[in-house]
DNA sequence: ATCAGCGCTGGACAACCTGCTCAGCCGAGA
DNA sequence: TCTCGGCTGAGCAGGTTGTCCAGCGCTGAT
């Protein structure tokens, strides 16, 4: 019920060469076309792989400034907030995390300045008590999943 | 230099259907095959679209546990922070950041106990001086993009 | 007013990939 | 020993890609 070794070969070339064909990808593993295509199958089909959504970056859209927001919530109103974050399209994610505070989300907006807008926008909502905004600066890790691949096939 | 209504649809119609042609993109966009596949290579030459990795989910891969720490770094010990916490695969990633502690990372794990393990490999370094874990509950805004990407094409 | 540049259209071509099917092979487990 | 599941290698029709081309309309510059 995890995957193996091949399986995680796969799923690497995948993730290097975006637009890889199942035939090359079958080429470079070393196996038949029709075992490429009957794993990436059964991937999708495990809920392993998702999708293969477009990458989109935030910054080349006009929106090079992210953050996070820890947000209180006052009791019970939890739906209505999400509900209302789910409504700004700056929110790009958001949790309900144990720990302070209640919500973590992660924005993005136009510049420094522009965050006090999108703040401003996130918290005017009765249901949200308090906010901490964190900005990022550097991006040391960007999302990667290829390290937890490997290890995951290791087992 | 930012996106127009086209560029949206294009990212949208990517974006839900994963795997989809660049022929039948421009059907349903109801543009000549050219016109699709110049945009989509413009948008790739551009960077708003960075790739199409496959979308793994952890959950899948054994890891349904999902975390945010919030890290205390010693004075200068940056450089080696980073280098440590991308030698851990269940680090997905890694900001570092304004406000209360130095640095962000998510987590994942493959159980609460296990929670325990990873956050003992993130720690047990001397640069690191002090973190606070909080455990993702839900996640009621998965990664999206699509409403910003609207929101871009609209000025 | 005229011209060049640019993006879109519609069409064409060879090369390639996909979805599907089939027979044969091999190792694991009953 | 038999069966099942997974892999291989091969083939085929149909769809897609990469790459041309000529033509058209709009926009900005001369």
């Amino acid at each position: 019920m995890t995957i193996d070794e091949l399986d995680a070969r796969l799923l690497e070339l995948l993730a290097r060469h975006p637009r890889i064909t199942v035939l090359e990808a079958s080429r470079r593993l070393g196996v038949a076309r029709g075992t490429a295509q009957a794993r990436l199958e059964k991937l999708m089909a495990r809920g392993v792989i998702r999708g293969f959504g477009p990458d989109v970056d935030p910054a080349a859209l006009g929106y090079p400034v992210t953050a996070f927001a820890t947000l209180e919530i006052r009791q019970g109103q939890g739906e209505q907030v999400r509900r209302h974050l789910a409504g700004v399209p700056e929110v790009l994610e958001l949790h309900t995390i144990t720990g302070e505070g209640d919500m973590l989300c992660r924005l993005v907006a136009r510049s420094n300045a522009d965050l006090q807008r999108v703040i401003d926008r996130v918290v005017g909502f009765e249901g949200i008590l308090r906010s901490a905004t964190a900005i990022v600066m550097e991006n040391p890790v960007p999302a990667r999943i290829i390290p937890l691949v490997r290890a995951a096939a290791r087992d």
